[in-house]
DNA sequence: CTGAAAGCGCTAACAT
DNA sequence: ATGTTAGCGCTTTCAG
């Protein structure tokens, strides 16, 4: 284990111009950095990690908090987070948290031990004794997916995406439509699924159109979950909708899955709509909107980045992430009865 | 930022007695072990990971190599493996290496700065150097998926699964199995896709079966892959086959949507068998054999830290992961001609 | 059982 | 531009 001694010596130089010359900090003469730089490759000389972040304070190395990896949305983030942080060569450390209670441990034990410069927390609100206390150790917060008060945040228009989506049924000539929406339970900390119904409601009651309770039906967010409740949604029905706006692409996957075992076809007899842009939604023909949950995990990282590099503690800025509404064959007008 | 030395004086104590008595390790008087707990928590005293792992040696944070987060297997995996590791009070530093240039960096940069106690490497074969470059510097390795020589590993024999799997279709009476195979071009470093399908035909030759090469087809483990491939299949042979055996889940439930959109019936007309245990399987009544993922990344951090807590520098060792046949509704006899 | 002191390997003033 | 010198905050011999 050759360590900065080593390097020097056999270089002919001070530790402090090696550390110097090869961190590219600070002024070092052509000569002397090509010299440290040989002597450590000749010893293949890899510096600690742990030491220069006891020494200089950084880490270079962030956190990334989700409930959950092994969904479409969080991994997709991942993903982004995982792209962008290698590239500015960071590591990143993934926190799973699931139950309530481990939270409290998490961000304890962890974050706190100031093994991290940076948090991105997904879906996760924090309160705000957690936030102030991120930011009073100087580590920046940004939040994806919901609203942070005082750390940096990025999120969608939820509810009028939400809007959006049924107009685009409503200009399609529906006025029938039910609404596929996600369980809080699954999403505890934001109110996204109850956001996202709220959008609906308003969509139908600027329409003039009627919200009816029945037609609002729940699940879990899954593929599955959507499946099971949208045959219960259509079996149930005394009268049936023609069109439905599910919270998520996977449950609207389900929907149309659950729609054609019932013999519905999609979208003659059948309109779905989704929300968030899952890769699968093409096979399906699903209109959605798609909110690019890679391309916020890249921003939240560049946010982080800009933040820790320029070095102002300026108040957190809220990025409202643009989106598109992908229309294919999923959506149609009503059958006609 | 109370330090070691705010709570050893506020305590009455040296810092090596707060040390000892905060970590648990050598004697304390029950007295001094309360003090210094008491001031450490008037203090919100945090422990700083990089200054003891810098002190000891030890990181308390396991490096988990992926080739991608947003596939159900590997994502499973993680998740896995970020359970075990909380519980542990370990940290989980994820790397999500893509390209083949990233891995160099990757493997250079991180894992050997010492920042992680050991790595998990999932799907990864790393080259015999980088095996012993990770266990000179006394960091285990456990690969998940294939084999790494010398280090320890945990996998499921691909082959002679597949071969039950097919076996499976042959004794309900199919004689024109297909198999779709996963393109290595996704799975650059193991030859998983190559051993399933050395299974298949091995099942079929035992039989006394031909191997009919139009009857493989080749996808890239999706279900968009899976669904276009089992088309082709479909509608391609002059001669159809009444089963296929899919080297994922994830295909085998592209191609069940394949075979549906060309109006056969699943079982009726086309029998399906897939390999994973993805848990959409069961809305499609998917029969498969189930690998367990999840459980594979706890077994991988067993090891680990029995390993590390045990100490002895046994050559690595092989662990067969058990599995399931599930069967469901997805394979049954095939039809009469 | 407890304390003093010597580092862990590097960075960052501060001199030169 | 380079070297010297303190630490960063903790763990761990080594004495007592």
């Amino acid at each position: 284990m050759a360590g900065i001694k080593d390097v020097a010596e056999r270089a002919g130089l001070s530790v402090a111009t090696v550390s110097r010359a090869l961190s590219g900090k600070g002024n070092v003469s052509p000569a002397s950095r090509a010299r440290a730089q040989a002597a450590a490759a000749d010893l293949g000389f890899v510096p600690s990690y742990q030491a220069s972040s006891l020494a200089s304070g950084r880490n270079y190395n962030i956190g990334l908090v989700v409930p959950t990896i092994n969904r479409w949305y969080f991994s997709s983030v991942a993903e982004g987070v995982s792209a962008a942080l290698l590239d500015a060569g960071y590591d990143l450390t993934l926190y799973n948290v699931t139950e309530a209670n481990r939270r409290q441990s998490v961000l304890h034990d962890f974050l706190l031990r100031k093994r991290v410069d940076a948090v991105i927390a997904v879906a996760l609100a924090l309160t705000d004794e957690e936030i102030q206390q991120m930011l009073a150790v100087h580590r920046p917060i940004v939040g994806i997916g919901g609203a942070l008060k005082g750390a940096s945040t990025i999120s969608i228009d939820d509810a009028g995406l939400s809007e959006a989506a049924v107009n685009h049924l409503i200009q399609l000539g529906h006025s029938r439509i039910a609404h596929l929406s996600g369980d809080s339970v699954y999403e505890p900390d934001f109110k996204i699924p109850r956001t996202r119904l709220a959008g609906y409601e308003r969509a139908l009651l600027a329409a003039g159109l009627e919200v009816r309770p029945e037609w609002t039906v729940t699940a879990d967010f899954t593929i599955q979950g959507g499946y099971a409740a949208a045959r219960q949604l259509l079996g149930a029905s005394a009268e049936r909708p023609t069109a439905l706006f599910a919270a998520s692409d996977e449950m609207a996957i389900g929907a149309i899955l659950g729609a054609r075992d019932f013999g519905l076809r999609i979208p003659g007899d059948f309109s779905v709509i989704g929300m968030d842009g899952h890769e699968l939604g093409e096979l399906f023909g699903l209109t959605t909107i798609d909110q690019d949950p890679h391309g916020q995990g890249a921003l939240a990282v560049r946010l982080l980045l800009e933040g820790l590099g320029g070095g102002k503690d300026r108040p957190g800025i809220h990025t409202e992430y643009p989106t598109r509404l992908i229309v294919r064959r999923s959506t149609a007008v009503p059958p006609r009865l």
